[in-house]
DNA sequence: CCAAACTACTAGGACGTCCTACTAAATACC
DNA sequence: GGTATTTAGTAGGACGTCCTAGTAGTTTGG
C-alpha cells in the first residue's frame, strides 16, 4: 500500500469506463471458465481495498500518516499504559514483524511515538505513543470519522453486512479462534 | 501487494487470538469515537484483502505469477487480438500507469508477452501475450479456480452480497458510470 | 549450570501501488 | 504549416507488505 495516494488524480481526467470492467470481464470469465461469482467476488475486493485505502491515504496525508500508521498508533491509545512492545503490536493489528518495525521507525521519526527497551525483557522494545502522537490522533479521527471512513454511500445495514460476510473469511484464515 | 506471501508462515506458529481483535476494537472505539460500523467494515477490508492476496500469490507462486501479472494475462487473454497498449490494461485493470509499466516489465522478463511499438502511434507501446503465456494462463486460473479463488467457505449468496455491497462503492469511486 | 531451543527484533530485498517529473509523439488551433 | 496542448509511456522515489537470514536475549533441559 502506500502514501498519499489520490486515487481520483488520474481517474478525474480521464473518463470513467461506460461499464463496470469487472462485469464486463466475469461475462468473458464465464465462456471459459469457472467459478464466476468467485472470481468477481475477489476483483471487487481488490479494487475496494485499493479504492479505500486510496482515500483514508488522502484524508490522513495532511497529518503527516497513512492509514497504516494511524492504526497503529490507535492501538497504543487503546493500550493501558499507552505502551506495547512491537510483536504485540503485529499481532493485534495482524501484520508482518518487520512491517511492525517498518511503521514504527516512520512513526518515531515523526516523534508520535519512542522507542524504548522493554524493562522485563532484553529482546523487546516498548513503543509507546507521545502526547503529540495522543493529539494527532484525535485530530486525525475526526477527519476519518467526518468522512465516513470513505464508505459514505453505505448504509448501516450494508456495513454490518460487509462486516459479517467478511468475518468467516478472516475466521478461516485463522486470524482468531 | 506482494509476491509470494505466505501468511501461515508466521501465523501458524503463532496462535491465534482468542477474540477477533476487529470486533475488540471496534468495542474500544465505540467508547471514545464514532462511525463504529464504517470502522468495523473499513478494518475488515483491509484486513480480508490482505488475506485474500496472500493466499492466490501463494498458489500462484509456482507458476512464477502474482495475482496482479495474473489479472494483466487474463485480460491480453480477453482481447481480440491478444494485445492492448498499456494505457488501455491500466484502464481496464484500474491502476496506475506506472504500475502497468512495472508488471509489464516482469511479464515480459518472464517470456509471458511481448511489447512492440504501436503501428498507428508512435507514443504507444502494444504489449502481447506469447503462447507460453496463454499456456501458463490456463494452468494458474486451473489452480484459482480449484482453490475457489481464496474465497473457499462463502456461499454463492454471500459472494453475490459481496460483490453488490462492493459495487457501488466503486461507482461512487467513479469507476465507471 | 551450561548448551540447545526459542523468541523479539533488525537488515536487506522483492513486489505492487501510488506520485512527481520528464520525453516523445499525436492532435488542435491558429 | 507551425506552434501549443494533450496523450503514452518511462524514470526515480516513497510506502506498506511480505520473505529470508542473522543477532541478541530468554527459557528449557539435561
Amino acid at each position: 500500500m502506500a502514501p498519499g495516494i489520490d486515487s481520483l488524480s488520474h481517474m478525474a481526467r480521464k473518463k470513467p469506463l461506460s461499464f463496470d470492467p469487472i462485469d464486463e470481464a466475469s461475462r468473458q470469465w464465464g465462456r471459459r471458465w469457472g467459478a464466476v461469482e468467485q472470481m468477481r467476488a475477489v476483483t471487487s475486493l481488490m479494487r475496494a481495498q485499493q479504492i479505500v485505502i486510496g482515500e483514508l491515504d488522502e484524508i490522513l496525508r495532511v497529518h503527516g500518516l497513512t492509514f497504516a500508521r494511524f492504526e497503529a498508533l490507535v492501538l497504543l491509545t487503546f493500550s493501558r499504559r499507552g505502551s506495547l512492545p512491537l510483536g504485540k503490536m503485529g499481532e493485534r493489528l495482524q501484520v508482518h514483524p518487520t512491517s511492525v518495525t517498518s511503521i514504527v521507525r516512520r512513526l518515531e521519526a515523526a516523534g508520535l511515538v519512542t522507542r524504548t527497551p522493554h524493562p522485563d525483557d532484553g529482546r523487546a522494545i516498548l513503543c509507546e505513543i507521545t502526547p503529540a502522537g495522543r493529539e494527532l490522533v484525535e485530530r486525525a479521527t475526526a477527519d476519518l470519522v467526518a468522512a465516513d471512513f470513505a464508505l459514505r454511500g453505505l448504509t448501516e445495514e450494508q456495513l454490518r453486512m460487509l462486516w459479517s460476510v467478511l468475518q468467516p473469511l478472516r475466521h478461516t484464515a485463522g486470524d482468531f479462534t
